[in-house]
DNA sequence: GTAGGGTTAG
């Protein structure tokens, strides 16, 4: 073999880098120390420090840095482990290395202020950010398209428009990434119009979007439900062959998903050769969507088999989905995932966020483990307003009144002020522990002493309250005299209170109300003529019955599951599809019969 | 020899 030259061990150093093999770079690393190499050049360094980087290695990075020669640290030299730091994760050592530059007489060139305006960007240094803006003008690079579009994107980032707008009309040259860095930074902060507006500007100054434009725009599309343009992005995706690309796919996914085309988001979903954490996530947010929990655990059963690693956007699709279903083990399953795979840690504070500590919650509340929902509660470094109104909620609706009003105190004493929920929660425990008067008082003091204004949904708890106590005159003063309209739910709540005290005038009042306001609602019409043959009025319950007919008034049958093993099982009433039906009935007869003979009713009436 | 822009949850 020929004496290898500068020209190419360098070229070699690419190709590792290029391959991320770090055993082959160090071997010409060596090589080159060996042979005097190291010295000969800033070249050398360069090319070291960006094979090094490239092959995730930081540390040794910084070691061919850290010995190389002063005279020869170039700015070269500096941009590599600049753009090292950045592409390693590490944004803010990346600022601290140019800062010590500043200082060192190396001039940074254009190069340099892009991967220092993003290191800005990914540690959230906003207004470090703007003073490297300012500096530009020193070194005559502020109509750089290259610097340009990273200060879009940073501005953008963290809300400032008026910055991003004054930067993106100054250029003189518009590229497809400017144009990118506008498009995508509206759609990451939310302001989807901005970003399809900007998209049709795009189109008319005859720019063709790209891999990067289309997923953007998709995810703007979605959110705006345009299904007819995200269409025709789809087919524009196809003429352009993007749909070779992952993160294409599953912009598509996702954008059918949004607009309700469940068919075609399921068909691209099955379509993507090799899918992603995103894919996956993506697929899981369509079920979501259309509240078809059973299908996302179902999903994440095969995610689990298929040895997917899940993130922290996996769990919080999948833990209210279980919340739903009260499907404790799943629950249980990913709390430990969570902790085993360190998605929850917060032991050494790195990772503590309140929302996930929440839904965890949110779920073990839910599927009526208290026990374990307060001790997630009682770790939480923070807790926030949901923190507290889950635990209040919880202990409500699985019967401890006096826990849940205790930890309303609590809420209070530390200093949170309650929200629309925590009154919700709290009204509902008066009204399961009838606790009359006390619900009336924070009815009252609601507005006046917590600055929240009673919604349908409070008013809603207290007329249950009343009724459930036997307050059926006050009730209907309630729903007569507050500043709200009734909506069904509260006439339903009144009606089955004076069902449950025997009141027939009042009932009647409220199921006329109710036929008034939901005519098609099969219950409407069940209640009404039971209320009309618990007084003896047949003619008025055939009348009902008959207009359920002509209205053609179908009673949807309620369905009950239980969470087994590794499966939800779904029946209702006298449903034999089950594969096990034989064994079900069997154990379902030997109760009855055991029931029967200790005179017990199994089914409540 | 080096640089800027992308998809998913609440």
């Amino acid at each position: 073999m020929r004496y290898p030259n500068l020209k190419t061990l360098i070229a070699s150093l690419q190709s590792c880098a290029q391959t991320s093999n770090l055993t082959r770079g160090k071997e010409i690393h060596a090589f080159m120390l060996r042979n005097g190499f190291f010295l000969s050049s800033p070249l050398s360094t360069t090319s070291l420090i960006n094979m090094y980087s490239k092959c995730n290695s930081m540390t040794h990075a910084l070691t061919v840095f850290d010995t190389t020669l002063t005279q020869h640290q170039n700015v070269f030299t500096c941009n590599a482990v600049i753009a090292g730091f950045i592409a390693n994760g590490m944004p803010k050592p990346a600022l601290e290395f140019y800062w010590d530059i500043r200082f060192s007489g190396i001039m940074p060139d254009k190069f340099t202020f892009p991967c220092v305006i993003k290191a800005c960007s990914d540690a959230q240094e906003c207004l470090e950010g703007r003073k490297v803006h300012g500096l530009l003008f020193k070194f005559g690079l502020e109509l750089d398209v290259f610097v340009g579009s990273a200060l879009v994107h940073l501005y953008l980032r963290f809300g400032f428009t008026e910055e991003a707008y004054q930067v993106f009309d100054e250029l003189p040259v518009r590229d497809i990434v400017l144009w990118n860095a506008m498009i995508n930074g509206f759609a990451q902060t939310g302001q989807f119009g901005s970003a399809l507006e900007v998209f049709k500007e795009m189109g008319e100054e005859g720019v063709v979007p790209n891999k990067f434009t289309v997923t953007g725009v998709l995810s703007a599309m979605s959110m705006m439900g345009e299904t007819n343009n995200g269409r025709a992005i789809h087919g524009f995706v196809i003429k352009m062959g993007y749909d070779s690309v992952l993160a294409v796919m599953n912009a598509l996914v996702d954008m059918y998903g949004k607009c309700k085309c469940l068919k075609d988001a399921l068909e691209i979903f099955e379509t993507i050769p090799e899918k992603d954490i995103f894919s996956w996530n993506s697929i899981l947010c369509v079920h979501e969507q259309f509240g078809d929990h059973h299908g996302t655990l179902g999903l994440l059963d095969s995610m689990l088999r298929a040895g997917v690693k899940l993130d922290l956007v996996t769990v919080t699709t999948i833990l209210p989905a279980c919340a739903h279903l009260a499907a404790l083990m799943h629950g249980r399953e990913i709390h430990s995932y969570m902790i085993i795979n360190g998605l929850a840690k917060d032991d050494d504070g790195s990772f503590d966020d309140v929302y996930v500590k929440n839904a965890i919650m949110d779920m073990y509340a839910k599927c009526g483990s208290m026990r374990e929902a307060r001790l997630v509660f009682d770790k939480m470094s923070y807790k926030d307003v949901a923190s507290w109104n889950i635990m209040i909620m919880g202990y409500g609706m699985h019967g401890f009144g006096s826990r849940a009003l205790e930890m309303f105190s609590n809420m209070c004493e530390a200093d949170l002020k309650p929200d629309e929920v925590t009154f919700v929660g709290v009204l509902s425990v008066c009204s399961h522990v009838g606790l009359v008067r006390q619900g009336q008082k924070f009815l009252a003091q609601m507005d006046s002493q917590y600055g929240v204004v009673p919604t349908i949904e409070h008013y809603t708890c207290v007329i249950d309250m009343l009724g459930r106590a036997g307050q059926l005159e006050e009730a209907y003063e309630l729903v007569s005299t507050m500043p709200i309209e009734a909506t069904p739910v509260v006439w339903r709540a009144f009606l089955a209170a004076c069902r449950l005290h025997g009141n027939a005038a009042l009932a009647e009042v409220a199921a006329q109300h109710l036929l008034e306001l939901e005519p098609e609602h099969c219950g409407n019409h069940v209640l009404t003529s039971n209320i009309y043959g618990g007084v003896g009025r047949y003619d008025e319950v055939s009348e009902v019955r008959l207009t359920m007919k002509q209205q053609n008034v179908i009673k949807e049958p309620g369905c009950s599951w239980i969470e087994l093993g590794d499966g939800v099982h779904v029946f209702v009433a006298g449903d034999r599809r089950h594969s096990e039906d034989y064994l079900i009935y069997a154990g379902l007869n030997s109760l009855m019969l055991a029931c029967m003979s200790l005179d017990i009713c199994l089914v409540s009436r």
